[in-house]
DNA sequence: CATTGTCCCTGGAAGC
DNA sequence: TGCTTCCAGGGACAAT
């Protein structure tokens, strides 16, 4: 699923093939994917736009176009982006954007969750995000100032995409394990040495799997066609019935606010 | 306001 | 084997 990790792999390898390109056309399948746009509209004011820049907001992919309109897009649970696809149309078959230069990108998404938006005030869509975990400013005492006061278990704490975005139910696992800290602990209990844990887990659990070029569990791939190979360094997160490295503990599966959390319940103490 | 619950959506897995 | 039911989860929104 994508989440940070995968979403920047998204960004960084379609930068060098789109950023320049001109919209010559485009084919939506499914017109429930375009929000709050008419679909004429959407095809008209999209074509002949250039693409000016590409960038990330915690999940969504930011696509800046030439007067001063904005491609956004989420890809959900199952969303992925192919560029010049082998195949023609699928079931998941969503969107096909057309370039000026022949190129194709086609969107896909098997449980059509996903959105797209064209906008001209960015914020409005993704304004109420909270920090992104690469941001300069997401630093130990700024976790503690946005975890103060909240009795929320951390698990759910990391998910709430407005405090810190891009983290979702796979990596919020991967952070916890990592700094030894249990999901249903409240966030507003946890102590200095147990938040600059969390602060570093987060950071280098998000990095490793930017450089795995995200995981490829479910149906995620890259542009390109290519797997990710985070999934592979994962030690909790979908690794129910495997032992856990540390200790040597089966991992457990518990439901923390509606989601499956992968945790181990030695080295991860309320 | 803070937090929790429900729904959207579909294909694969599990159950009978 | 074939059918039905369940489950995965990000985010919007409703409910508490």
């Amino acid at each position: 699923m994508p989440e940070l990790p995968e979403v920047e792999t998204i960004k960084n390898d379609l930068s060098q093939y789109i950023i320049g390109r001109l919209f010559t056309g485009v084919s939506v399948y499914d017109e429930k994917l375009i929000q709050q746009y008419q679909i004429g509209l959407f095809y008209s004011d999209l074509t002949g736009r250039r693409i000016v820049d590409i960038t990330r907001r915690g999940k969504y992919l930011v696509i800046l176009l030439s007067g001063e309109k904005t491609l956004i897009l989420h890809l959900m649970m199952t969303g992925s982006l192919l560029l010049n696809p082998e195949i023609k149309y699928e079931r998941s078959s969503r969107a096909v954007f057309r370039f000026d230069n022949g190129d194709k990108l086609l969107y896909m998404d098997r449980r059509r969750l996903g959105r797209v938006w064209l906008t001209d005030d960015v914020e409005l869509i993704v304004g109420k995000l909270g920090i992104d975990p690469f941001n300069a400013g997401f630093t130990v005492e700024e976790l503690i100032r946005i975890m103060w006061g909240h009795d929320m278990p951390i698990k759910a704490f990391l998910l709430d995409q407005t405090y810190i975005a891009g983290i979702g139910n796979m990596y919020a696992d991967e952070a916890l394990y990592d700094a030894g800290i249990h999901p249903m602990k409240k966030a507003s209990s946890l102590s200095s040495m147990e938040t600059d844990k969390l602060h570093t887990a987060i950071i280098n659990v998000l990095e490793t799997a930017i450089d795995s070029k995200g995981a490829s569990v479910d149906t995620y791939q890259r542009p390109g066609g290519e797997m990710g190979y985070a999934q592979f360094n994962f030690r909790v997160a979908h690794q129910k019935g495997a032992l856990c490295m540390r200790c040597g503990n089966p991992v457990q599966r518990i439901i923390v606010r509606n989601r499956g959390t992968y945790y181990c319940s030695y080295c991860q103490k309320q």
